[in-house]
DNA sequence: ATAGGCATGTAAGCAGTTACATGATTTA
DNA sequence: TAAATCATGTAACTGCTTACATGCCTAT
């Protein structure tokens, strides 16, 4: 049981079609959790068997029909079950990481092209978060709603998700310029 | 080929075995790679089978024997290549997150204790990073370091995983002290 | 004595990835 | 008319996790 709690919290909201899932799991919860649409059909297909959720028809005029799904009580209690026990520490995997720190090794020019896509994504990214956070607060300031709104765990996770993907962008962009200044020395040095 | 990629970018720093590995990524390359030390034995097999890397054995007196390696040309090659080609997103799991994302159907208390657990970490983490930074630039301040240093790399994944460390420790504190606050008040107006 | 660190693996099972497969509708 | 969006899966393969297995040395 591993991205079966991510599907039940993000099922939590609303109900939606593993389509639909698998979109959010791209845009919202991927600050968190990343998942591949072929998996959340599977993992639907499995939750639904162990009754954690539940499935419904629903007939579309123009496109095809399509089932969404509803987090039933044994679901619930399940991530009431996940959330008290112990956490498994944090699963990361950063191949562009993973090139800079061989960058002394390497040809620098694909790694800094590559640091420069990151930071915009990382800035296009940023900005759908903190248009989710106003569309989620609506008339209220952060403060207000963090403190009075009923459904706030969404609102903190995205809060956690433009933080990283700040962090991300300004690192990505200082690499790449550090980078950038050290390929222009050496390649003055050599001439 | 993903963790593979991994184990060459560290075995560039010099001879290791695959305990010693192990204890590397548990602290040092676990901010940007995760990884459990069963897989690195058997990724350390697959690649000396490569060739891409090339094993020693290195003998001690009141020890058990270890093998060390080293990363060979035909390794240095595919991590080039590696590089050159295009980056897979970010990949990331974060339990602790699902957890928050549901917050507001659970008993918030394990979850508040875990986010304090997860800063303590994080923060200790940090601290880590910080004197592994100070060792690598050795007696020139950081930005001489990064000018002239022969081996930047592991400088700039650490600089990114004290942001990383920072920005977890700042946003789960500040997470768990807004749950508190809400649990009072609902207890408060319970009564 | 016992716990912890050093050192290396195997085996079974589960989870995740890649490629394949289909087909209607809408937008450029 | 081509590309993108909506919509859902299967099958084969690879990679990862969990549990098991061993044994010596050092510090408390």
């Amino acid at each position: 049981m591993a991205l079966s709690h991510a599907v039940l919290a993000a099922l939590l909201d609303g109900e939606y079609s593993g389509y639909q899932l698998a979109k959010i799991f791209d845009v919202g919860v991927s600050n968190f959790w990343y998942a591949a649409p072929q998996q959340l059909y599977a993992e639907l297909a499995r939750l639904e068997e162990d009754g954690l959720i539940r499935g419904r028809q629903v007939m579309q005029h123009r496109r095809p029909n399509k089932r969404v799904f509803t987090v039933t009580d044994a679901g619930i209690g399940e991530l009431r079950h996940f959330a008290a026990a112990a956490t498994r520490p944090l699963f990361i995997r950063d191949d562009l990481a993973v090139k800079v720190q061989a960058i002394d090794h390497l040809d620098p020019a694909p790694v800094i092209a590559q640091l420069e896509e990151r930071a915009a994504e990382a800035a296009a990214k940023l900005a759908l978060f903190e248009k989710a956070l106003r569309h989620l607060r609506g008339d209220l300031d952060e403060e207000s709603f963090l403190r009075s709104g009923e459904r706030v765990g969404p609102y903190l996770t995205y809060l956690g998700g433009c933080r990283l993907e700040q962090e991300t962008s300004s690192w990505c962009l200082s690499t790449a310029r550090l980078l950038r200044e050290r390929a222009a020395r050496t390649q003055a040095a050599g001439e």
